[in-house]
DNA sequence: AAAATTCGGGG
DNA sequence: GTGTACGAATTTT
């Protein structure tokens, strides 16, 4: 008897049974319950064109390849006609019987000399199969078919046919919130290997656990026997709790991969996916990400750092300030460092297990506040929600351009290779216009926002790589580029501005709504962000480097026309008696002089009456306070570097990068006082007097060695390194003394008087004292370059700071 | 100026 | 998995 189920897709995978693909998509049905539904007819398939008279389908059709004893064939093909930038082309369309065929019956016609182009070869089957069956995850489909016995934690339905038939989402993903706490001795660096995970944490709705294997009390404590045993607990929380959304804070790069060392150590086998296979750690070179099948697992993290990232105050990504600025929570403020100790001691563990706990949650709160814009994300772009974390805003744009192909009958452009990424790297063309700030300290700054101007010039222009000097226009409106001829079809809308158009329709669309609705509707809100986000995307897109459609000759266009556009908004608010003091790509930002909030306000009103079609201009932020300070970075234009006051008191800092760790904390805390003296006190007598004082203490010998040690972290092996600084020096000695060190190492130490190069004058901080720390070197290279640009808006120089008075000869030292 | 190195997130 | 990947800032040479 065939069942009917109606289901929201959370994941999809394939397996190869039979000699078949089966494609299997994991969800949430209606009711509630998981399900597993899979398809077997679909096939692989690839384009090809063929150069001009070329009969080729004959000779693809025999293609037969021995691959370690199995034989790769092109099963059929056919005839098609496609569009490929705009214009017609005859493309033959070829079927193989797996997906890992593909890319063998690819390389062997590569190199074809009647073969004009090679298409979509890497779109991999999973998302080819949503694209073509118009699937989209964590949106209403249907299926019908049988129940099949198959090994699967849910039950699986063999389909004869499925559909999607609403564009209603998953509306409560149960979310799990994981964290672990490992055991990590001071000064250590993380090691999966060697050091034990100490307890595991976590959070969902109506579910609360921390896991140990040590005896204590403390609230939602479950005991047991080993750190094996923790494992196992892990994987039986798991299957119990039954999550859509598995969580964590940089869960993708640590937890999960931590907890995969461990069990392999242990010989656990991790099957916690919904068809018993295991967990899959990516590690790459740069970055590792995890996942699971059958749940979608989204590392919040890097979730909020790459999609949110630009549109948060705070530059530290750390759970701590993330959650405060977005949920308004903390963490429990525990010292870490004493962990281990504690764990040896078995002391106050119950503090370290609340800790545990808290961040679970708020990791869980987190992911509540984000699933509006994941599943919105996963609407418009059609990728299924675990991959939402570890895409850039490029590759959601490709994906979304992707997805929209077959509506338009498109084929894509290759990916570039090798040498064609080089090759566009090495092309720095003008690249996005930024107005040099006018260094200063300015009051009640409004910060107008045109984020639309791109994807509206994108649009209006009709900029799409199919459109760029066509011959039916040739010269006719041509782009402000300065040294080239660009004109874009006016006939023809091209490919690209009709999806981009789209996405702007769309938001338009919601914003109306949203007007309407009395009540705030997080999902439409977040969909208007998304729409918004994406749009804003495809002018970077268009000119990065790995992009298919990729355009520099559009790019180009774009930010002329851009700086078109801006200027004459600029000019504007300057006659209108706004003072431009900044500009980057989509922003202006200007000082409201004797100018009111109001009037700001009406001033966009006035500019958008007066903006063509799409263009928009939005009041964005007002500021009390702001300093803006030069940051010329070679000829290609300034860099953002300011400090704002927001209204609620706050500082809303960009491009003082004093808060890496490898600044000395006298460094970083004076900065952090001088900005606050200047933007919130307006003193700059104050702030002056108080880096004199720095300065002296310095001098002085009073500054605590704490306060003037360095941290830095050891990368490689300290005999393959090329160039000695300090931190290697250091760690060269902490070898000799029989201390172990390598990669990973956090290396401290302390610039002393002793010594010459920077490398001899470093010291362990347990060998010096406030006597022995140069206070020269931290006062010519940490206090005052971390406040040297600060000062020079307030009207100070550098010799100023330094002068002592009555002691002129002194700067001669300072160098 | 070029080449080498580090940070980030996590404990 | 039909793969696939930093980028920016800073210091040393």
């Amino acid at each position: 008897m065939p069942e009917t189920v109606q289901f929201y897709p959370v994941d999809i995978t394939y397996k190869i049974i039979n000699k078949k693909a089966n494609i299997f998509l994991f969800g949430r049905t209606k009711e509630g319950s998981q399900i597993c539904v899979v398809d077997d007819s679909f096939e692989p398939y690839f384009y090809v064109t063929p150069k001009k008279g070329a009969e080729i389908a004959k000779k693809l059709e025999k293609i037969e390849v021995e691959v370690k004893g199995e034989t790769a064939k092109v099963t059929k093909t056919e005839q098609v006609k496609k569009n490929y930038l705009d214009k017609e082309v005859d493309a033959i369309k070829v079927y193989v019987s797996l997906p890992r065929d593909v890319p063998v019956i690819r390389d062997v016609i590569k190199d074809w000399e009647i073969i004009e182009s090679i298409h979509e070869y890497d779109i991999l089957f999973t998302r080819r199969y949503l694209i073509d069956k118009n699937l989209i995850p964590l949106t209403l489909v249907e299926a019908e078919g049988d129940i099949i016995n198959i090994k699967s934690r849910v039950p699986v339905l063999k389909a004869s046919r499925i559909e999607q038939v609403s564009d209603a989402s998953l509306q409560n993903p149960k979310i799990l919130a994981v964290d672990i706490e490992t055991y990590n001795p001071e000064g250590k660096s993380i090691d999966m290997e060697k050091n034990p995970i100490v307890m595991i944490a976590f959070y969902g709705k109506d579910f609360k656990k921390v896991i140990s294997w040590k005896k204590f009390k403390a609230d939602d404590l479950e005991i047991v026997e080993s750190e094996a045993d923790l494992i196992e607990k892990f994987k039986e929380v798991l299957d119990n709790y039954k999550p859509d959304i598995l969580t964590g804070y940089y869960s993708g790069g640590f937890d999960l991969p931590y907890i995969d060392v461990r069990a392999r150590k242990y010989k656990i086998k991790l099957d916690i996916g919904l068809d018993f296979s295991i967990l899959n750690i990516n590690r790459g070179a740069t970055k590792t990400s995890s996942r699971i099948t059958g749940i979608a697992h989204v590392d919040v993290f890097k979730f909020i750092r790459r999609i949110l990232g630009t549109q948060l105050d705070t530059n530290l990504y750390g759970l701590n300030d993330v959650a405060e600025e977005l949920i308004g929570e903390k963490k429990i403020a525990v010292e870490l460092d004493n962990l281990a100790e504690a764990w040896d001691t078995n002391k106050d563990l119950d503090k370290f297990a609340e800790y545990n706990l808290h961040d679970a949650k708020i990791t869980y709160m987190l992911m509540e506040k984000m699933v509006p814009n994941i599943i919105e994300l996963v609407k418009i772009v059609g990728l299924p929600p675990d991959v939402m974390g570890d895409m850039g805003f490029s590759q959601l744009v490709e994906w979304y351009i992707i997805r929209q192909e077959n509506n338009f009958n498109e084929i894509a452009p290759e990916n570039p290779h090798n040498d064609e990424i080089k090759e566009r790297r090495m092309k720095k063309y003008e690249g996005a216009f930024v107005f040099e700030p006018k260094p200063g300290l300015y009051d009640n700054i409004v910060v107008f926002d045109f984020r639309s101007l791109y994807p509206s010039i994108i649009s209006s222009h009709n900029i799409s790589p199919g459109t760029l000097n066509c011959k039916c226009c040739v010269e006719k409106d041509l782009a402000p580029v300065e040294d080239a001829k660009y004109w874009f079809c006016t006939k023809k809308k091209g490919f690209i501005p009709t999806i981009m158009e789209d996405l702007i329709e769309r938001r338009m669309r919601i914003k109306e709504i949203i007007k309407k609705e009395k009540q705030v509707n997080p999902l439409l809100e977040a969909r208007s962000n998304m729409l918004k986000l994406l749009a804003n995307s495809f002018y970077g897109y268009i000119g990065f480097y790995a992009a298919r459609w990729y355009s520099i000759e559009c790019a180009r266009a774009i930010t002329a026309y851009g700086r078109h556009y801006i200027h004459k908004v600029s000019d504007k608010a300057n006659k209108s008696g706004f003072e431009v003091i900044y500009g980057d790509t989509d922003s202006l930002f200007t000082t409201l002089k004797n100018k009111t909030k109001q009037e700001a306000l009406k001033f966009v009103e006035e500019v958008n009456l007066d903006l063509p079609g799409v263009m928009e201009l939005n009041y964005e932020a007002f500021y009390p306070s702001g300093l803006f300070v030069s940051a010329k970075v070679g000829s290609l234009g300034a860099k953002k570097k300011y400090a704002l006051l927001k209204e609620d008191g706050k500082l809303k800092i960009r491009g003082f990068e004093t808060v890496r760790r490898n600044w000395s904390l006298i460094a970083k805390e004076s900065q952090e006082v001088i900005l606050k003296i200047i933007l919130k006190e307006k003193n700059k007598e104050k702030a002056f007097n108080y880096i004199k004082k720095i300065i002296k203490e310095l001098l002085d010998h009073k500054v605590p060695v704490e306060k003037v040690t360095i941290y830095t972290q050891l990368q490689k092996e300290i005999s393959s390194y090329d160039s000695i600084g300090p931190h290697v020096a250091i760690a060269t000695k902490m070898r000799d003394q029989g201390m172990s060190v390598g990669p990973g190492s956090m290396i401290k130490y302390v610039i002393s008087q002793h010594g010459d190069k920077i490398r001899d004058k470093a010291k362990f901080p347990s060998e010096v004292t406030s006597k022995d720390y140069d206070p020269y070197y931290y006062i010519n290279n940490q206090v005052v370059p971390a406040v040297e640009k600060i000062f020079e808006v307030l009207g100070y120089s550098k010799e100023e700071l330094l002068s002592k008075p009555g002691q002129k000869k002194l700067d001669k030292f300072f160098k």
